[in-house]
DNA sequence: ATCCTGACTCAAA
DNA sequence: TTTTGAGCCAGGA
């Protein structure tokens, strides 16, 4: 028996998104089968081993927004892993129509371990 | 159990 | 459009 851990499911779905795309951290959690736990998804994130080399990037919030405060070294890590796919932040914001990864959920669900 | 914290969200102002 | 405030939900002290 198997057991999938939720913060399992959130590293799969992050794992997913495709280069060049973003999900907001309450998207994830909905495909990750975890409605409403958009805060887990970023303490999921933080506690994610280096070794799975997650996209962890490519989440961010819902305003399209990075969600580290701007004067920090993380967001600026995240702005550069963003601008070198392509993905560029204007005015402090990401467009999400343009660059919100939006998977086909038929065949999603049938490559999920959960 | 209680209180505080946070890589969040939504609606109201 | 930006800022607030309340709501949210695990974890940790």
């Amino acid at each position: 028996m198997t057991s999938v851990t939720p913060m399992e499911r959130i590293w799969f779905i992050v794992n997913l998104i495709p280069h060049g795309s973003v999900l907001p951290y309450g998207i994830v959690a909905d495909l990750a089968g975890l409605p409403g736990r958009a805060r887990y998804v970023s303490r999921a994130l933080k506690l994610a081993p280096d070794s799975l080399a997650l996209p962890w990037h490519r989440v961010i919030n819902s305003q399209g927004k990075i969600s580290f405060a701007k004067d920090t070294e993380p967001y600026r890590q995240q702005q550069e892993l963003l601008r070198l796919e392509g993905i560029t932040v204007n005015a402090g914001k990401i467009s999400l129509s343009q660059y919100q990864w939006k998977p086909d959920l038929a065949t999603l669900v049938m490559t999920l371990p959960f």
